[in-house]
RNA sequence: GGCCCCAUCGUCUAGUGGUUAGGACACUGGGUUCUCAUCCCAGCAACCGGAGUUCGAUCCUCCGUGGGGUCACCA
């Protein structure tokens, strides 16, 4: 048991999850179910101040439509519970005792204003702003004195000075500060909430967490909970940096004001969660034979954090989109039905909904763009007469539709192999320059110049219709 | 600014002390075709710079440059 992989994520319930966030899960999720281990949800809420109502629902549900699941936490339970760090209080203000008993922690009563006044002074100076230690040299009785005065105080880790501090990271190798550059963390704010740092060292020791992977941005806080393991004498997990996202211009840190970064917000926006998931795997890393579309279950045989690529990789939408292309290709159509259900619009033709995505599936790149891929089975089109008559005079146009409406008008049965037949008929006897035909066809019958095929289209579109808008464009054109 | 991380086509990457530096997306052209899409074929395109180590560096070392992250009683 002592060897279990225990993976973890632990988001905050602040907002909607970000995209990075949710392929720095699928890592987590992927190396324990790899290794037959645990993969267990933690939320961390510990800033009351940042809190949104719903936000736990909100991180269940997210992870759950992205098709993944955790072994322990909320909704699952497990023997390291409370798996929500709002519950969990005492046991932090526990360890901050024992780190207090040890001195290897003190109180702090400054307030914020001082702390700020520190903060501007010394980054005038172009000095890294740091904690100046002056409640360290507070005597017991003036500590004493403050509490008994119930004066608000924080309690801070004393960091030891000049102490080289490193770490292995499982991507980067060797990785050191000094500890000189560290500040005296908070460990336990004012109000009794542990801080992150305090509150994620104790939770992965106490939980067995065997493998820390998160974002990269964490690297600099990570010799802080390494002191903390140091002060508690805990073994550390191995820690893996994952490469953060950059916009899709490559610059900067994907972030809300260069377009919308929610996870949800992806699935609002008609990708397939597995696509997505796939477009997680394959950023920053690669199967031994570099293919690039694989399964959950092929990513979970083969992902290791030890093959991630060491720097940040651009959100590559066309790509995205591209997957996106080839999951729904794949899709069965009773399955796409399914998928696509809640993008449909509401006068949507439900019982054609089979034949219509027949000739879109390979179209379709998001599922939000079904409406607008078929919006013309459904609803009136614009006729412009100008782009009817663009290869043909009046009279040719006239005289095409004329006959064309004659021969279908008379159609023993609507359907594709007929209206094929006619069609090209027409187009041979009169000797029509089919390319011109046809496009005038559609353009009258689709309203389109871009349409799934001609003769496919306008059997699911019915007899009706088709003929209606066949007479519609004639007139359009006689009043020319 | 301090500290830390990173550096192969536009993007995501493979790769090696000696290779025509490979693949995918995107892009361009062609084929199939009633348009578009799919599919197939082809093309374009990269080792950040400078020293050093070496018979030989894209690969190893150092410096520079560039990019990124981080410096809260937020996570």
């Amino acid at each position: 048991m002592q060897n279990l992989v225990r993976t973890r994520m632990a988001p905050s319930p602040t907002g909607d999850m970000h995209v990075g966030s949710m392929a720095i899960l699928l890592k987590n999720y992927a190396y324990a179910k790899k290794h037959a281990g645990k993969f267990i949800l933690r939320i961390e809420d510990t800033d009351k101040t940042r809190e949104v109502k719903g936000g736990v629902k909100a991180i269940q549900d997210i992870i759950n439509d992205y098709g993944l699941d955790w072994d322990e936490g909320p909704g699952k339970g497990g023997k390291f519970g409370p798996y929500i760090q709002s519950q969990r209080l005492g046991l932090y203000q526990k360890y901050t005792q024992q780190l207090l008993n040890e001195t290897k922690a003190y109180h702090c009563f400054c307030s914020k204003e001082r702390l700020e006044e520190l903060r501007d002074k010394m980054r005038a100076e172009k000095k890294a702003p740091k904690y100046d230690r002056h409640c360290l040299g507070l005597s017991e009785a003036e500590k004493e004195e403050k509490i008994k005065n119930k004066e608000k105080f924080v309690v801070r880790l004393r960091v030891p000075d000049n102490k080289n501090i490193s770490f292995i990271d499982l991507i980067r190798g060797e990785i050191a500060f000094n500890s000189s550059e560290i500040d005296d963390q908070v460990l336990l704010k004012s109000d009794g909430y542990p801080t992150y740092h305090l509150a994620v060292v104790v939770d992965d020791h106490l939980m067995q967490i065997s493998y820390v992977m998160r974002g990269e941005e964490w690297i600099s806080s990570t010799p802080k909970h390494v002191l903390l393991y140091q002060a508690f004498s805990w073994q550390q997990p191995k820690f893996a940096h994952i490469p953060i996202f950059l916009n899709p211009d490559g610059k900067g840190k994907m972030s809300k004001r260069k377009g919308t970064v929610s996870a949800r917000s992806f699935l609002d926006r008609g990708y397939l969660p597995e696509a997505l998931l796939n477009f997680f795997m394959i950023l920053g890393w690669t199967p031994k034979d570099q293919r690039e579309i694989l399964s959950l279950e092929e990513y979970v045989e083969e992902f290791d954090p030890r093959d991630l690529n060491k720097n940040s990789v651009a959100f590559d939408l066309k790509k995205l989109d591209w997957i996106n292309g080839v999951y729904i290709r794949k899709l069965k159509i009773e399955n796409l039905k399914l998928k696509i259900n809640k993008f449909l619009p509401s006068d949507f033709p439900k019982d054609k909904l089979g034949k219509i995505l027949v000739l879109v599936r390979e179209r379709l790149v998001r599922l939000d763009e079904i409406e607008e891929l078929t919006n013309f089975f459904y609803r009136d089109i614009d006729l412009d007469s100008n782009l009817l008559l663009k290869k043909a005079d009046q009279m040719l146009v006239v005289e095409q539709l004329n006959k064309s409406l004659k021969k279908l008008e008379n159609l023993e049965a609507w359907n594709l192999e007929n209206l094929e037949k006619t069609i090209r008929k027409l187009q041979e006897e009169n000797n029509w320059h089919r390319g011109q035909y046809f496009m005038m066809l559609r353009l009258a019958s689709l309203g389109r110049k871009v349409s799934p095929p001609l003769f496919e289209s306008i059997e699911v579109l019915g007899s009706e219709i088709t003929l209606n808008r066949l007479r519609q464009a004639k007139d359009l054109i006689n009043d020319k």
